[in-house]
DNA sequence: GTTTTTTACCGAATGACATTCGCTATTGAC
DNA sequence: GTCAATAGCGAATGTCATTCGGTAAAAAAC
């Protein structure tokens, strides 16, 4: 019985948000400067989202369940299961954790600034796992359960070292250095399964 | 030819940042609540210090440096490449990464809101990394100097990724299962190279 | 021992922000 | 058409990190 949100404005507070959030990062990003940049006031942004965490956290979580279903598909597509396990590793760490674009970067400052009240939804947390669990079950349906389920915690632990280095400057470890070494430890546990079956 | 800082004031200064990091966390300790800790000026602190970050940097140096020398003594007391191995990871990554005294947190928000100009030495991140290169070399001296490699950087890269962790009330996936996951990988990595040799 | 000079130390700005407030004006429901 | 809820706005608020201008302690020069 009153004024309705209008969707084209929060459309446009969420586009002004995530190209900004790309180009500087979401600590460097101010809440003028969106409201700016999405042709509104800085207080009716807050109309729209409660907080700044809320709305990096809307930003991102469509962003990663595209990418994560376009790894997916990439991961499918590969013919043998090493091609397969290779896919999913290098798309999850160099791809997506590591990703140019910088949303994974803006998501971790938000997470290490998030305030008492800034809480996320880990929906997308958990489904980000499960996606991860059942790619690896197609490529290896062979692989016991308690090694599937290794397997995909040490991908989610990685893809969390990965993001944190990502704003560390850590030149000094390369990412890929970590990520082929992931992968080796990955083809091992493979290995030993089949040397333990054979 | 003047008057000289007191080290008596950059010890108040450390102690009260240490202290205070440690209950309240990096983003919600004040400079001014360390300059009151410590019996000190705001302002006189910037006289020791030249940002926050630094102050940070400078409490979490040594902190470190103590918990991998002690480390480092656990693991080499123990009997069995396997108990060393299971000491290195454990004592890594629940008793350093994951503390309870958020010493390994206040720096992932440290540098999660590091500005520009906030850099840091990444000698102690060197260190850490060769450090742990040796325990490694003594709790296994026969593994290949590759495997050696995937495992230190393995083992650093779960070190960010417990850290990160730390701030995203992620009780969604347990840090435990992700830190045994790690170890069945590595065992896994050691075993095979047991079977080729065989 | 006195003078000089450097700089530790302090209280009061400054400047950035995220977030809130009071008000106006639009708009959906009746 | 009236009315009540609320989108939208400009101007606060409050909270920091960091800087500034001045004062006085103390090291060096004499």
């Amino acid at each position: 019985m009153a004024r309705q949100k209008s969707e084209q404005v929060r459309v446009a507070i969420m586009g002004a948000a995530e190209r900004l959030f790309m180009e500087k990062g979401y600590i460097a990003t101010t809440i003028s400067s969106i409201a700016r940049a999405a042709g509104t006031s800085q207080s009716n942004v807050y109309v729209y989202f409660d907080s700044k965490f809320e709305i990096a956290f809307a930003v991102f979580d469509p962003w990663l369940r595209t990418r994560i279903a376009e790894l997916e598909a990439t991961v499918s597509a590969q013919k043998t299961p090493e091609d397969s396990l290779h896919a999913l590793i290098h798309g999850l760490l160099h791809g997506i954790a590591a990703d140019r674009s910088g949303q994974t970067l803006t998501l971790v400052q938000a997470l290490a600034t998030a305030k008492p009240g800034d809480d996320y939804n880990p929906e997308l947390l958990i489904w980000t796992m499960s996606r991860i669990h059942h790619m690896i079950g197609r490529a290896l349906p062979d692989l016991a359960a308690a090694e599937r389920e290794a397997m995909t915690h040490s991908l989610m632990l990685a893809f969390d070292g990965i993001a944190l280095r990502q704003n560390l400057r850590r030149g000094e470890i390369t990412a890929a250095a970590s990520v082929d070494a992931l992968e080796k430890m990955v083809l091992a546990l493979v290995g030993r399964r089949a040397a333990t079956d054979a």
